[in-house]
DNA sequence: AGAACTATGTTTTTT
DNA sequence: ACATAGTTCT
């Protein structure tokens, strides 16, 4: 990074294409003419992408008519910059972001207006209350019919739904038919389903690609439009685009073709949220003619972390064939770690964390990585106790918290007075006024033409009849078209101050620090509309003007979020079968590949060393212990390519099911050994009835220690065994 | 009796 | 943050 910096400042005009090979080369100085980069991990991709913005616009291209789409808003801000230091123009004219971030400034260009004017609801996990309550309102089951499913149930179907959707009526359809299989009442369900419907436009995320879609393919004028506005797309990610942004840069191109994206089928990751790495493949048909270059060296890691990564990727089921080398030097191999408990795996990365640091590593270039939030809880505590300061990623957004949508729920009413989402959140925020409470009240004011009157004229002879006409007091208040957006959230707050130091007084305090930056935020807004459009559909992540501040603390990461980041020393924990891939996964499935692939993505963020770590106990959800052994994905891979350390080997039972044969150099993978995998999988509790092929039935007694079971059999009394050796059976 | 509130346990990944 | 069960309020 460093003499890349230098290499930037040096050069005041003319682009140099130094530190590039020959195919990144062609890639980048490619003059017209779809282009498809199909690329390794840390082959350089994405510095591709940043060369080829400083290329065009080194060749007289004006910025404005390069529009750049990345995965994240990050990711988009980091390019510009370095592609602006390269060529030593300002890049703040290109249009880079997010798919979803375009899509509404485009769209918005168009009068196209999204958001709230028409009714449009996002949903996510916050609004569930909402939604079930209005689904089971509508359908007159309110708490009585225990055959209806749970919240939890919608949701899933809902989402589930979106994922997969194009249109709003197909994921009601969809939504629809799934629960007419969990419940057998299908005219009720029909029957709400069409009030819910016309009450409720529901939008999701893919709503706002195929309002985007549709206008481009709708609208010769402003497809024609677009297209001769932005005469460069570059396409930062390609495998994690679903369909519909697939056929957004189709026909953004419309007419030039001059198109190029960049991807790597082995890291598609998304596929849970609609991405299809299909769109890859499908690139030459789209765009005929298209260039194909292939980026296989490695600039990032040494070659022992390769070989590993990729042995992790030579099992995937599917894959275009790629072996990446590198001419990095190093010798050090990839270390796995057996620990006997969680608490020992994070001991044993905390001690290699200080060592590291001691011996010059900088805390920035550390990283921890998981498949899931929680994975990391006893090792953020195990820090904590050494005082090491980290950053956590993958977590709850700013506006995922729960006062910032309180918020914005006001806002979002003053944008639709008809927003019943919204008004039901701020409703229940009121004391005595619950779920029920708040829909009978929705019931009344929405019906009317001014909510906010029908809410001051309310008839109850409740005793929150007080609240609720401050409420609707100061609503009337901030309903004032003159207000600027700021005076709005000051007005907002001035009510919602006491309401929310009440309801979270646990910590308010640092919650009213996300406030505060919410304020921040707002200020660089000059209508409440566009403020409301942005914040729902791409939040973003500082307020205008705030420094991008690079963490200078080691970082803990979701994989899903550690995605196109690179650091000297990885970590990557939780590497236990139950754990990595995902419980639910079932072997052979799609999704099994795609946890696969998670694993590769995991591995190959790291520069010079990786550390990968498992506990041969994890602790299920009941609060008991598992035994368990080694995610498959480690025990497919030669053990030759890594270094063991086992500071407790499991005395007997085959625990790796693969056997090492030094002379092959590529060995065959064995198939794991399913016996070994139940065993591991089943867990014993006290009290439990099981079955031993010699001694017959019993009772488990006592577990005095991981791996140890004492039983009670009915015939031959106590026995103390091994769970690596006794072949018990849980009966039913 | 029904609604609101409190306490407790669990949690896949996210533009 | 959500689900669920159990308790208190109206």
């Amino acid at each position: 990074m460093d003499d890349m910096d230098g290499m930037e400042k040096k050069r005041k005009a003319g682009v140099t294409m130094e530190g590039l090979n020959s195919s990144q080369h062609k890639a980048v100085t490619h003059g017209e003419g779809p282009v498809l980069v199909i690329a390794g991990a840390g082959s350089g991709k994405t510095r591709t992408l940043v060369h080829r913005m400083a290329w065009l616009l080194d060749q007289g291209v004006p910025p404005e008519s390069i529009l750049l789409l990345t995965f994240t808003r990050r990711a988009a801000q980091e390019m510009l910059h370095r592609a602006g230091r390269i060529s030593g123009q300002a890049c703040n004219r290109v249009v880079g972001g997010t798919f979803h971030a375009s899509a509404n400034m485009l769209l918005r260009r168009h009068g196209h207006h999204l958001g709230f004017g028409g009714g449009f609801t996002i949903i996510d996990r916050g609004d569930a209350e909402g939604i079930v309550n209005l689904i089971r309102n509508s359908l007159g089951l309110v708490g009585k019919d225990k055959r209806f499913p749970s919240k939890r149930i919608i949701l899933n179907l809902l989402s589930g739904a979106i994922n997969k959707s194009r249109k709003l009526e197909d994921l009601i359809c969809e939504t629809q038919s799934h629960l007419i299989e969990f419940t057998n009442d299908i005219i009720k369900i029909r029957k709400g389903y069409e009030e819910f419907k016309l009450n409720n436009a529901l939008m999701d995320y893919d709503d706002l690609l195929v309002n985007w879609q549709r206008l481009l393919a709708e609208s010769v004028q402003a497809r024609m439009e677009i297209s001769s506005l932005f005469r460069y797309i570059l396409v930062d990610e390609y495998q994690d685009t679903n369909l519909i942004q697939a056929q957004i840069v189709r026909l953004l191109a419309y007419g030039h073709d001059n198109v190029m994206v960049v991807g790597d089928d082995a890291q598609s990751i998304y596929s849970f949220r609609g991405a299809d790495f299909y769109n890859i493949m499908r690139f030459p048909e789209q765009f005929p003619g298209a260039e194909i270059i292939k980026l296989e060296q490695n600039y990032r890691s040494v070659q022992p972390i390769l070989a590993l990564t990729n042995a992790v990727i030579a099992q995937a089921e599917e894959k275009y064939t790629k072996e990446l080398f590198s001419e990095i030097e190093g010798k050090v191999k990839p270390v796995v770690y057996s620990a006997r408990n969680e608490a020992g795996e994070a001991r044993f990365i905390v001690e290699k964390m200080k060592s590291l640091v001691k011996a010059g590593t900088e805390e920035k270039e550390i990283a921890v990585l998981f498949r899931s939030g929680f994975h990391s809880y006893k090792l953020e505590m195990e820090l904590a106790a050494h005082s090491l300061d980290f950053e956590k990623r993958g977590g709850m957004k700013l506006t995922e918290a729960a006062h910032i949508k309180d918020v914005l729920s006001f806002l979002r009413v003053l944008i639709n007075k008809w927003d019943n989402l919204s008004w039901n959140r701020i409703l229940l925020q009121l004391e005595k006024i619950g779920p029920k409470t708040a829909l009978k009240i929705l019931d009344r004011i929405l019906a009317d033409d001014e909510p906010i009157t029908a809410l001051a004229a309310y008839k109850t002879t409740a005793k929150w009849k007080g609240a609720l006409q401050r409420l609707a007091q100061a609503m009337a208040g901030m309903d004032r078209l003159e207000l600027t957006p700021s005076g709005v959230f000051d007005l907002v707050m001035e009510y919602y101050r006491p309401i929310f130091e009440r309801i979270y007084h646990d910590d308010y305090p640092k919650r009213a620090r996300d406030l505060e930056q919410l304020k921040a935020l707002i200020g660089g807004y000059g209508d409440l509309q566009s403020f409301v459009d942005d914040t729902t559909l791409d939040p973003p992540e500082n307020a205008p003007g705030a420094q991008e501040t690079a963490p200078k603390k080691l970082i803990l990461s979701t994989i899903h979020s550690s995605k196109g980041l690179e650091w000297d020393v990885v970590f990557v924990i939780g590497l236990s079968e139950g754990r990595f891939p995902h419980q639910k996964t079932l072997p052979e499935s799609e999704q099994w590949e795609e946890e696969r692939r998670l694993l590769y993505v995991a591995a190959t963020r790291a520069r010079k060393q990786l550390f990968l770590t498992y506990s041969r106990t994890i602790m299920t959800p009941d609060r008991k212990f598992l035994n368990v052994v080694m995610s498959p994905f480690l025990r497919e891979i030669n053990p030759g390519l890594y270094i063991h350390e086992d500071p407790a080997p499991a005395t007997g039972g085959n625990v790796f099911a693969y056997r090492s044969d030094p002379e092959s150099a590529i060995p065959e993978p064995t198939p794991l050994n399913k016996t070994t995998v139940q065993s591991a999988r089943t867990e014993f509790s006290k009290g439990m009835a099981v079955r031993h092929p010699f001694f017959g039935i019993g009772k488990v007694k006592e577990i005095p220690a991981p791996r140890r079971i004492e039983v009670h059999f009915d015939r031959h009394g106590d026995k103390l065994l091994h769970l690596d050796y006794a072949k018990l059976e849980v009966m039913e």
